[in-house]
RNA sequence: GGGCCCGUGGUGUAGUUUGGUUAACAUAUCUGAUUGUCGAUCAGAAGAUCGCGAGUUCAAAUCUCGUCGGGCCCG
């Protein structure tokens, strides 16, 4: 077992556990940035250590386009190619597929879709996906899925339910035939906003087997309560012993929320990609560190925040900065973000372990306003 | 001394020949969106009594005269 879970809190449904892997351990629940590229936008593999984080996440339909297999292959893994000696987890490219390529046809078979970048023509199957994660060797693989569209009609909604388990069995075949390379490989639920197609898809994928399961076809245009929605219809039917990962989620109070229905792990762009468009998160909210208020603020993004950014710069300067377009904006406003993040999941599982998660979860939301705040924050 | 060109939101321009809805576009500014990536993009807002004055006309950024400012050419 590479999950162990360590303590399940009596009031709400979140967990606290250590997930195992190749390159280390993990206490759940944790939060991947996301790391497209080999590279967390804007921070180096340093400074994600700095922040203290144990993982990112990398992707396989884009390393596959660039720098393409040949290279990652040379340097031993993605490992070896970004500098990370920690964890990392890839996913699969069914999402990308889905979000960025116009051409693309699906069969059973898999998807054929042609480049963002140039425009090629490629085809992805679950046993070509398996192999790539394999030359990556990332320590946990996400399968290719059929990410279900929103909104979805039924008919739609069903199929991708059907090929991602057809894809799933698959993948996990060609995975057991491939180097072990001590990867855990995931398995994901569809169902798109149906409630006995999240519980059909659930059964199917949790009865293949894997290492962990995460929830798919969330944050792909439905309303946040509708998000929620498919995230119960879902749980019940995920087994206790394996971690389970909510896809591409979310915004700071989501997570903690989410956290409270029993979510063990997160990715999401969130945090470099406002970081870059120049919102900075606190603990009272976001700030729009681009909004003219901010010009002369000499405080902190976050006067609670401990990080390099928050002990040395002030928001009037990041504020010029972004609007410079230099990239040190982007880059410290991104660090402060994804510490942010990692903060959070910190103070989470000090709260799961201290059993007042209940407690610190109404605290965050009672101080945590979604909409930007004003210079009073 | 003579001749010619140009003055339109913060900036750069279009519209003037042929007068006719609410003066257009880009950029900058202001606000918002962004969820398995996007230094992308999208949505919304504010901003010009068209250098100034007079005249012609039902109606003037547009035509006429004067004037101020900027530029160019000739002497």
């Amino acid at each position: 077992m590479n999950f162990q879970l360590l303590k399940t809190d009596h009031k709400t449904k979140a967990r606290l556990g250590i997930l195992t892997t190749a390159h280390g351990k993990l206490e759940t629940p944790f939060f991947m940035p996301v790391g497209t590229n080999a590279t967390v936008k804007g921070l180096s593999s340093l400074d994600l250590k700095e922040m203290g984080s144990g993982i990112v996440l990398s992707n396989t339909y884009h390393l596959y386009l660039r720098p393409g297999m040949e290279v990652i292959k040379h340097y031993g893994g993605l490992h070896e190619f970004m500098n990370w000696d920690r964890v990392i987890l890839t996913d699969s490219g069914g999402y990308q597929v889905f979000s960025l390529s116009k051409l693309r046809k699906m069969s059973d078979q898999g998807v054929e879709f042609q480049s963002h970048i140039d425009g090629s023509r490629h085809l992805f199957t679950p046993e070509k996906v398996m192999e790539i994660e394999n030359v990556l060797g990332s320590d946990m693989i996400m399968p290719l899925d059929d990410c279900a569209p929103f909104p979805c009609d039924r008919e739609m909604a069903e199929e991708s339910v059907r090929r991602t388990t057809q894809w799933a069995m698959r993948s996990k075949e060609a995975f057991a035939g491939l180097p072990d390379r001590g990867q855990l490989l995931f398995g994901i639920i569809q169902g798109s906003t149906y409630a006995d197609l999240r519980e059909l898809s659930a059964r199917q994928i949790t009865g293949i087997g894997f290492s962990g399961y995460a929830i798919g076809g969330v944050s792909v245009g439905e309303s946040v309560p509708l998000m929620f929605t498919a995230i119960d219809q879902t749980m019940p039917y995920l087994p206790e012993n394996y971690p389970r990962y909510l896809m591409g989620i979310g915004l700071p109070d989501q997570i903690v929320r989410a956290v409270g229905e029993g979510i063990d792990m997160f990715d999401t762009v969130i945090p470099t990609r406002y970081g870059r468009h120049g919102s900075a998160f606190t603990r009272k909210g976001r700030i729009i560190i681009l909004n003219a208020e901010f010009t002369k603020d000499l405080r902190p993004l976050d006067e609670q925040c401990g990080c390099q950014v928050c002990q040395n710069f002030s928001r009037g300067y990041l504020r010029h900065l972004i609007k410079a377009g230099e990239i040190l904006g982007l880059r410290l406003v991104s660090y402060h973000n994804v510490h942010f993040y990692i903060q959070l999941l910190v103070d989470i599982r000090k709260a799961i372990k201290a059993g007042s998660f209940a407690e610190f979860q109404k605290d965050f939301l009672a101080a945590y306003r979604n909409e930007p705040l004003n210079t009073d924050g």
